[in-house]
DNA sequence: AGCTAATCGAGACGGTACGTCGTGTCTTTTC
DNA sequence: GAAAAGACACGACGTACCGTCTCGATTAGCT
């Protein structure tokens, strides 16, 4: 291999700047240009890596999102389900948050597959989600199985319209209250999965 | 008010057009040119009544949405709330149905509230859903003072992320048996509401 | 006739409304919306009356020069042709006096007569011109059957071009001594009409 | 310099592209959009050259007007002076010739320097007249020190406003005869500047 | 006095050009 | 041969103006 290697650095910083640039002005205004002037490189780079913008936009959610799945064994299943609940209402009332969910939504508007979006993003929580309620299985907490997919849909969804619901002038108060506004949706779903997995109907 | 009126059959025309073009070739393609174009209008009679294409867009959303609420007593909660659920899943394995998803996402991303995007979107929904709460307690199947929000996000929420999570592949399946995809969540969820609401488990 | 009859001072008020936008901001900038509504007066009053915005101008212009041609006998050839090229030059040193020139060559480009502009503003300078001329074949300055045009179009055209061809710096300083801007041009156009019109050649 | 370097070719195209759809069109149909698909080329790559409309259109005229001044020694002051009486009149008879007219009156109107017009075409034209005036001071027609602006402006304002005089319908035949039409304003103005000029008054 | 009809102001209408900006490609020099 | 810089062709944006049109409100002359 002939000629000036790869800057190992340059997709990183390029990332990035993709982020905060994403963040400061959203989808309009999210331009290569910019982005490429914050990271102090020529389009062309940019273009030699992903082919189109919203590639590159996927890459970056995803090197954003990855250390963020929550996937500690607090003992319980409600314990594993309120903190996956709490971090994902976090996750939805930062701005950076949404990036995920809007993706996800043009990736279906557009029907086509931006990226491998499904695989990467969607799986990873998919899987997540499966990881706690084996362990519930392993504990005694629920009945052998028992499909993962309905609670995930109900509590990630949940999450997700509850933020959505919410007028942005109560999201600073929300954040620092996260299991109040998540444990009505908990309650809801584990009473839904098994009579022991949640404290008895006041 | 003097001067010539306004045109009453215009944002009709527009509307329409506005849904056409967006139906065709999705939201990049959706030029203004164009819709005017299509509903035989000129651009300034648009930009007189909707400052953006975004507004635009909510509108011409908000007039195909309308009717697209089911709120029919089916005489029993589970049966309102699987009508409820199959109409949403069908509405969102339409490319058209996302669209209502994509602009509440965008409206929470850009925290700016997009012509009232809130009020006429999201209260719409929310308040379909307390009315099958309140047929269900007055038919004594659920007791007095059950707050619907969490059932609706829930439900909403699942919906929405299962078909998020369909692969496209397999939309076309599902639209021919909406029951099917819905039928565990659903009964997932009136679980959690209240032990009458519900066949036992299995 | 019956009916309203049209209202006797709009022409009035539209003329000056014309007249002023013009001065105010050039061809560019010079709207009929903007000339309506500072005559305050509706769009339609005025295209019943000027089919273009050219024709609306034109008129305006001819109002305003129609005082303006300088047609004295100061009894002496020279004394007029001075005072007609004195006219001039501070004819077009006013900004306003141009508005008659550039209409004359947008008439000449387009090569369309804008609503008879020779006949109205042309014809009226060339007949004042040759009354001088006849005046001094009268007093026996000028040989009989002088044609004055050569001589006009020399003075008018020559006083133009002096005009043009000062920097906008000089302006205020030639508006206090006209006589001696023009009077090289006059002197030398009258040695060339006859040895007894002008003082000898030094 | 670094990056890509601007195409030399490009304003060449351009230019002539403009003046093709001025004189196709004129003022009104002078589109940017249309230049740059006639010219194969971007709107963006024309206004990083030229600001405005009327920039462009003085570059595509000072480019077309340059190789139009008549320069050439016919060995006589007479001859020299109908040679640029002639040319001027053809120039002015051709309606493109127009539009540097056009240019000057607007620059004196707005009072604003469009792009450095004085220097460039008033300029221009003043040089080669002083230099026919400095010839025929060296073949001894006209004593030192003569000054040959009072001519030129006689000359260029005289053949303009007889071109301008002239009704439309005789403009083909001017073309045909451009000498009778200037020789009478030329030696009206040769009388002037001195004795031996000209032939003696018939 | 009532009717009829032309004109008035206001301003919305379908178009079209403007000048700006973002895209994804291409062409240089520099490393 | 990859890097940065930035010019390139293209096309949509939202604004402004055109000349036409449709209103309700005058303001006469004619019955």
């Amino acid at each position: 291999m002939r000629g000036r290697p790869r800057d190992p650095d340059l997709p990183a910083r390029v990332l990035d700047a993709a982020l905060a640039e994403y963040a400061r002005s959203g989808w309009a205004g999210f331009t290569m240009h910019a982005v490429a002037g914050r990271a102090g490189v020529g389009k062309s780079s940019m273009y030699l890596r992903w082919p189109t913008k919203e590639q590159l936009l996927v890459d970056a959610i995803d090197a954003y999102t990855r250390p963020l799945v929550v996937d500690h064994d607090t003992g319980s299943l409600r314990g594993d389900v309120l903190a996956l609940a709490s971090s994902l209402l976090a996750h939805f009332l930062d701005p950076m948050g949404w990036v995920t969910v809007r993706i996800a939504v043009d990736a279906a508007v557009e029907s086509v597959d931006l990226g491998g979006f499904h695989e990467r993003i969607v799986t990873k929580h998919n899987d997540a989600a499966q990881r706690i309620v084996d362990r519930a299985i392993g504990r005694g907490e629920l009945p052998a199985g028992v499909d993962g997919r309905p609670l995930l849909e109900g509590l990630f969804g949940g999450v997700l319209l509850h933020t959505l619901a919410l007028p942005p002038s109560e999201h600073a108060a929300a954040r620092t209250d996260l299991a109040a506004h998540v444990t009505p949706l908990v309650d809801l779903l584990l009473r839904g999965v098994g009579p022991a997995a949640t404290p008895a109907v006041g």
